[in-house]
DNA sequence: CAACTTGTCAACTGTTCAGTTGTAGAGTAA
DNA sequence: TTACTCTACAACTGAACAGTTGACAAGTTG
C-alpha cells in the first residue's frame, strides 16, 4: 500500500515532466537553443509564432529547470540548463526508429495482424 | 526552410511520442509490466481504475509498439515491447533530481531569485 | 521627457484527451 | 444451449492546455 501510494506521486511528478516535452512548440525551442543562447524575440522569429506564446513556453520550461534566463537590459536570454533533454530526445528518436522497422519488417514478410 | 519544415514535423512526432509518457496511468501501466507480462483484469486490480480505461490506455501504447499482446483464450496477456522507455523514465527521474538539488542548493545559500 | 522596444502576465477561447458509461463480440464452462 | 467472464470499442463529459488578445512594467533612445 505505501508503495502503491508512492508510485501514484512518482507517476504523477514523472508523467509531469514528459508533458513539457510533449509539445512540438518546446521541443523546437530547445532545439533552437541547442547552438546558442537566445532571446525571446530571436526564438520568436525563428520558431514562427507569436512573443507571448513563446514568452509562455519558455516560464514553463524555465521553472521545471530545463531553461535558465540572464537579463541584459531589455533583452533576456535563455540557454539549456539541463542539456539531458536531448539524449532524451535521441532515445525517443530510437525508439521511433524501432518502431518504423517493426512495422516495415510485417509489412515486408506479408503478415498482417 | 527545408530544415525548418523537417523539425516541424519531427517535432511533431517526438512530442507525441513523449505524450505517451506523459500520462501518470500509463506510466504505471508500464511499471506494473515491468517484472512480468499481465492480463487488462490483472491491470485493472493494480492499478485501481476501470477495465475499459485500462483498455483504452494498453491499446495506444500498443499502437506505438511499446507493449506487445497475445491472446490467451478469453485473456490478453500484455508485456512490455520496448523497454528503453524505463530508460526514458529513469533520465528523467535524474533531471526532476538535478532540479530539486538546485533548488535545495539555492534555499540553503539563502540567494532566492 | 516622450516614444519605442522587449518581455511577462492575466484572461479568454477552442481543441484535445483522460476517465466514464454503455455495449457487443469472443471464449469458456455447465 | 445458456450464462458468465474478459476485452475492446464507441460515445459522452469535464478538465487541462496551447495559442491568442490585451495590458503593463522595465529598459533604451532621441
Amino acid at each position: 500500500m505505501i508503495q502503491n501510494a508512492m508510485s501514484v506521486a512518482m507517476a504523477e511528478v514523472i508523467a509531469q515532466r514528459f508533458h513539457l516535452l510533449a509539445d512540438p512548440t518546446r521541443i523546437r525551442i530547445l532545439d533552437a537553443l541547442r547552438g546558442n543562447p537566445l532571446t525571446v524575440g530571436a526564438l520568436t522569429d525563428e520558431i514562427g509564432t507569436s512573443q507571448q506564446n513563446i514568452s509562455k513556453h519558455l516560464g514553463l520550461l524555465h521553472r521545471a529547470g530545463i531553461v535558465a534566463r540572464e537579463k541584459d537590459g531589455v533583452c533576456v536570454h535563455y540557454r539549456i540548463a539541463d542539456d539531458t533533454v536531448f539524449e532524451l530526445c535521441e532515445e525517443v528518436c530510437g525508439g521511433i526508429h524501432r518502431h518504423l522497422n517493426g512495422l516495415q519488417t510485417m509489412m515486408d514478410e506479408g503478415v498482417a495482424r
